[in-house]
DNA sequence: TATTGTTATACTCTATAACTATA
DNA sequence: TATAGTTATAGAGTATAACAATA
């Protein structure tokens, strides 16, 4: 068992409770926006560009039957297509529409806003180390996906 | 717009790719121990002491309502119950029963390993930074709670 | 009056299994 | 045969509103 700097926080324990505090301010965004966090993910995930459906699912961690379902209600409300894969007719591409867009841009906008200002009071050094180490981790985990993933 | 470093990931994003890694690793031990995530936090933030529902919603971010609910499934399982409060009859205590201490310490070890295997490859430096930057950041939001709140 | 917790209700989220259509 | 996506089903998660009991 090692002792830890920081009153006996581990790496762990960090970036679990790091996790939840960005979860919640995820979800507070979200709801401001009507959306569920899952929602709001979701078109987020598709600010960059259009995916299909099976790598929506990869990225997000979840069954391709769970999907079909979250892109259902988030398409009955207007703000993503499915579009024909002109290159494999079994697939569709999964698209922001305009009003998606402009909603995924806002919200990602103010998760941004939120994010920042938790960490406005950080040094500019342990800032950039902050976002170097976590890019780093990302890369090692083979994430190197759109940057606008919030 | 200000330009960052790392491959222009923001201090934002790379909060949100990290709570992502973090929330999956969580997920995927919960599966192992045949819980949902939202069990398995619950159970671990009840590793250092019995809770009151108020309480738990607080920390899980919940209405009391779902609160509720999610006690009862995981109570009907046996890992957890409520336990009457001396000082107060309309409130009561979420206890973890034996089986569920025994549950929620092995699946906390089992996200512990997980992270830690994660950032093993971190200088001991960053790492030690990383630890302290998040500490800050979470006594900035007010949150001193207990450790083991996987 | 305010607070603790529950119930009732209506959604959303999620996984499993079985299916269709295309590659 | 394998892959992309859906449907059907069942259970879990969540919020809102209304309620009971106690402080």
């Amino acid at each position: 068992m090692t002792v830890h700097a920081s009153g006996g926080l581990g790496i762990a324990d960090a970036l679990v409770r790091l996790s939840h505090l960005v979860q919640h301010a995820f979800a507070d965004v979200a709801r401001d926006h009507d959306l569920t966090p899952q929602q709001l993910q979701l078109v987020c995930m598709l600010i960059a560009e259009p995916l299909g459906m099976t790598e929506l699912s990869r990225l997000m961690h979840l069954e391709r039957s769970s999907m079909t379902g979250l892109v259902d209600r988030v398409e009955k409300r207007g703000l993503v297509a499915r579009v024909a894969d002109p290159a494999d007719r079994r697939a569709c591409r999964v698209a922001l529409t305009e009003e998606g867009g402009l909603l995924a841009a806002g919200a990602h906008g103010d998760v941004v806003v939120r994010l920042d200002s938790m960490t406005e009071r950080l040094e500019r050094d342990d800032r950039d180390r902050l976002i170097s180490v976590v890019a780093g981790m990302l890369a090692e985990q083979g994430l190197t996906r759109p940057a606008a993933q919030a």
